[in-house]
DNA sequence: TCTGGGGTCCTAGGACCC
DNA sequence: TCTGGGGTCCTAGGACCC
């Protein structure tokens, strides 16, 4: 049996751990730039159907007038908070797959004398009483139908957000109450498809002949027809692969004309991105660029561009990474635009230790390799870029993003740690 | 005025190899 | 009339996830 322990609104219950003023009250949680709602709690659903990715622009009137608190993302300490979800979750069992940040798999191999109800609620039981974080627990034999279970455990009146599926009988019926759109692996562009041919609920698409799922939503779907029906198909990953791709791209606080800010931008974002990709101890070959205006404005001239170029040698070195970035960058930039968006991303991701040099270009030497390694012990233990490249400048404050409403980052900067005044 | 960001996997088709 | 057979690698595009 596998579980699937999913947090509840979890950005808005991370900012409400540490503000029992707001304990029972409606908290959203926007996006970078403050451009959108990306989490709400259930007060603040209660209020109004709030659409996730709704502009905040168009909701913002009927939001303030509930009395709604508004937050930046802070993901800092989101990210902490996932940390220590994860970290309680392997006192349950070693087998834990850290599926997003706010989402786990437990494998639970071997427990099959254990009543797994109780065991849903010693998770979720341990979880609120150390972290003060609500979260939901679904139980079942594959990977598909626990994450429908975790779903009737907070949708169903009645389950205590906890619910197996043990049995056949339970498992028809989870089938029949799910609606299609609803299941996991299964988009808008499918349910649609499948809508359209009489599928309405999970049940009806697992009595659809396999060579149509075949056919029409590729191994993808036949995977999902067999977990629904019980057959695991789904492989369960404890150690993360590493990423095949890391990009980061954020609009700008305000729009951006000249190639210098946009440069020192686009150096920022690479010393990000290569900092991921040393950490998991791998290379990159290629590096995308790419720039784009506001494509929401009718205003303003649209233009859009992307280039890649490929590193003489794969490297991790974000010197070597920022220089080619840069002409990657100006071969694309036209002057006479507002720009809104600069983004790069590494592909081509091997190991480090198969970088092969060649008669031209030998991987950087041990001195670059040491200075890169203090570099990055320099901003883990004093914050993030103490030292970096100088082709970052130092006009941040003129294109970072809008952060308006963030919060403190209580468990990882002493200053910012939470005080309580008797 | 204001509209997110970071990923994965799969398939088809083209170009190429012997 | 009739035009081989067995592959690899790469890319773009689509669908999906949180």
């Amino acid at each position: 049996m596998i579980a699937m322990v999913d947090c509840n609104s979890f950005y808005a219950s991370c900012e409400q751990v540490f503000r029992p003023d707001l304990w029972g009250k409606p908290v959203v949680v926007l996006s970078n730039n403050d451009g959108c709602v990306i989490a709400a709690n259930k007060e603040a659903k209660a209020l109004a159907d709030i659409p996730m990715f709704e502009p905040v622009f168009k909701i913002k009137k009927h939001l303030v007038k509930n009395k709604v608190t508004f937050f930046s993302s802070n993901y800092t300490l989101y990210g902490e908070m996932s940390q220590r979800v994860m970290n309680i979750l392997t006192t349950f069992s070693p087998e834990v797959e850290v599926y997003s940040i706010d989402e786990s798999f437990v494998d639970l191999s071997g427990m099959e004398h254990v009543d797994l109800n109780d065991y849903g609620h010693q998770v979720k039981n341990k979880i609120y009483r150390h972290l003060g974080l609500p979260v939901g627990v679904g139980i079942a034999s594959t990977k598909v139908l626990a994450k429908l279970a975790n779903r009737i455990s907070k949708k169903v009146a009645g389950n205590n957000h906890v619910f197996v599926i043990d049995s056949e009988e339970k498992r028809i019926d989870a089938l029949r109450w799910a609606k299609i759109g609803d299941v996991w692996g299964i988009g808008r562009k499918h349910t649609k498809r499948l809508q359209n041919i009489g599928v309405h609920t999970a049940y009806d698409f697992t009595q659809l002949p396999l060579a149509w799922v075949r056919r029409e939503m590729t191994v993808v779907g036949e995977r999902m027809w067999r977990e629904m029906r019980g057959e695991s198909c789904l492989e369960f990953t404890v150690i993360p692969k590493p990423k095949k791709g890391i990009g980061t791209a954020k609009s700008f606080g305000q729009k951006l004309r000249d190639l210098g800010r946009i440069e020192e931008a686009c150096a920022y974002y690479i010393s990000e991105v290569s900092e991921v990709l040393r950490a998991q101890r791998s290379c990159a070959t290629y590096v995308q660029v790419f720039v784009h205006t506001n494509y929401h404005s009718n205003v303003d001239e649209q233009y859009s561009n992307s280039k890649t170029v490929t590193m003489a040698i794969p490297t991790n070195d974000t010197f070597a990474l920022i220089i080619e970035a840069r002409k990657a960058l100006r071969l694309i930039y036209k002057p006479g635009y507002r720009y809104k968006k600069v983004g790069v991303c590494l592909s081509g991701i091997i190991p480090q230790e198969y970088v092969q040099g060649n008669l031209f270009h030998q991987p950087s030497g041990l001195n670059k390799n040491e200075l890169i390694r203090a570099f990055d012990r320099i901003n883990n233990k004093y914050g993030k870029s103490t030292v970096s490249s100088a082709m970052i400048g130092t006009r941040i404050n003129e294109w970072e993003l809008i952060k308006k409403e963030r919060s403190p980052r209580y468990t990882t900067q002493w200053e910012e740690l939470l005080e309580v005044n008797s």
